[in-house]
DNA sequence: ACGTATTTGTACGTATGTATC
DNA sequence: AGATACATACGTACAAATACG
């Protein structure tokens, strides 16, 4: 069993996440799988509940979990809508808090950028979108 | 002057980061500026370093700011490169940990994913690379 | 070369709030 | 109503990195 050591060069909390993105790497933890709840972490590896938070926090914004109120999952492989795209600029960033509400996106998911010659850009969910890039006459 | 109110129906480090992501958008606080230390925040708002940490990471995971060891700065705009793909398809997500830190990249900065056929997936910086989709005969 | 000041990072503790079952 | 689990928010202490004199 790999444990948590305090005294490593690498901080527990990271220690931590990489322990369970293995997991989740390796498909121990399957898609939608149950994550733990904190204490069980914190009773196992003896480390603090803050310690195992900024961890979930980690993979989180890795977009490798959800996380509820009522505990976190292992996040699904997304499914993502082929957009077509004639001509243009096609670039990814984070969203803002504001546009990730909006988007209703969750947390660690960047949104991809569309920009037309002549058109106001558009901000697409990077987890359900995907820019198909053609060659004409091949489709 | 906006003053942060604990009792709001938004937590206290929501409200900081909104206020400093207004004054970043609004270019009071323009690309490469210094954003004043923690403990400014916790003594001009009366709140918990804890909370002014929570909103300095969000901005973070926004890509709004870049922090280092003397303190954090407002992120310029990027200049990405742009790279052209005759067929395939484009989409982003962010990367893990042990990506993100051979890959080099900030917090908060996905990557582009492009997927030629027959060809390996090739995993690219969000905020150094862009996709220029171009009609065949007009380049 | 060395210590000091500044600033962020890590890690612990406690308490209470909120959402869901 | 009660149990469970995550969210927020305060506190403390010490470590690590960087810049300055």
């Amino acid at each position: 069993m790999i444990v948590i050591d305090p005294d490593a060069d690498r901080p527990v909390y990271k220690q931590l996440a990489d322990l369970v993105r293995e997991q989740i790497e390796s498909g121990e933890l399957p898609p939608d799988a149950r994550i733990p709840a904190e204490v069980v972490y914190v009773q196992e590896h003896g480390i603090s509940r803050d310690s195992v938070r900024k961890a979930m926090a980690q993979l989180r914004h890795e977009g490798l979990i959800i996380t509820t109120a009522r505990g976190s999952r292992v996040r699904p492989a997304p499914a993502r809508e082929e957009i077509t795209v004639d001509e243009g600029l096609a670039y990814a960033r984070m969203p803002t808090e504001p546009e990730r509400r909006q988007l209703r996106l969750q947390p660690g998911v960047p949104v991809l950028v569309i920009e037309r010659p002549g058109q106001e850009p558009e901000i697409l969910p990077a987890d359900r979108a995907a820019v198909r890039i053609r060659r004409e006459g091949h489709g």
